[in-house]
DNA sequence: CGAAAACAGTTGACATCACAACTAAATCGC
DNA sequence: GCGATTTAGTTGTGATGTCAACTGTTTTCG
């Protein structure tokens, strides 16, 4: 049980995030725009509401109000307003991010490639499978809720 | 394919520091700090550089420096000046330090719990494991060096 | 030896994200 | 129907961490 999550999940998400800052820099898109310009892309011509791209990726509102904001600015996305809920938008992303997201992706899978390189692919999916799980118990849980006694 | 590491460690990283915060308020340790405390507490007596953290923990310098600055106002560490390298300092947990990092690993172990109850244990271990081996991975590459070609 | 390079630590600027407070629109309950 | 509550989105503030530039010390090597 000496084993704790924290210290390997922290290395793992900042180095991510420099990798991404670097491999994408030449795309103009950076760290914190690249998972709703991918999700957006995953589901093109859906029109995603922000609430939702928060829900998916269990990022706060507030950062994606920015990320979208900023990708809106480099075109690689487009916002309309919801006429059956006129509180809500509708995002789409654009040719240019679609284009873009081609060329992510290619880069993503390198990355991902040199993590995994020459270790057990079942293991890799096992992990995958083990994140998924702990993911899914934070999606249910309002972590303000934990520690009411404390 | 299709599944990168990014949205899942992102999400894993960002909850483990909110719970961190609010799981650790009344202790008066960061989450920031946290991972430092804990270092230091299981290489007690020591005198570990700030170096030494920095590499560990792949954390910048600058925020090992604060990190420091701030546990020591705290009264969790002490420092020292290396007397056969006067560049460098040696960190010491103090005997209030210790006290929390007890108390400390057990809300972690809590957390710890939290994530991986109702997971199969071979998996779990699994996962670990294959965390581990990309963060090795990640402590012998400079990430400026991987796209020296774009 | 002594200048140049490497190293430990500090500080300032910036990126990313959470929380709180707010606006505007929709829905609920009486 | 209409006031109260909920919901979608925005904006301000603070926490965390990276990079760059700088200081002071040590090491390297001609």
């Amino acid at each position: 049980m000496e084993k704790s999550v924290g210290r390997l999940v922290s290395i793992l998400y900042r180095k991510n995030q420099v990798y991404l800052n670097i491999a994408l820099k030449p795309l103009q898109i950076t760290a914190s725009e690249l998972p709703f310009l991918l999700y957006l892309f995953r589901n093109a011509n859906t029109g995603i509401s922000q609430e939702a791209l928060s829900a998916y990726l269990l990022i706060d509102k507030a950062a994606t109000a920015r990320a979208v904001q900023s990708l809106l600015q480099k075109g690689f996305i487009r916002k309309e307003k919801d006429e059956t809920d006129r509180r809500a938008n509708k995002i789409y992303v654009t040719d240019l991010g679609e284009q873009r997201s081609r060329l992510v992706k290619a880069r993503l899978e390198q990355w991902t490639h040199f993590l995994t390189e020459g270790l057990d692919t079942a293991a890799v999916d096992t992990m995958f499978y083990v994140l998924e799980e702990m993911a899914k118990k934070l999606e249910k849980v309002d972590l303000q809720d934990i520690w009411r006694d404390a």
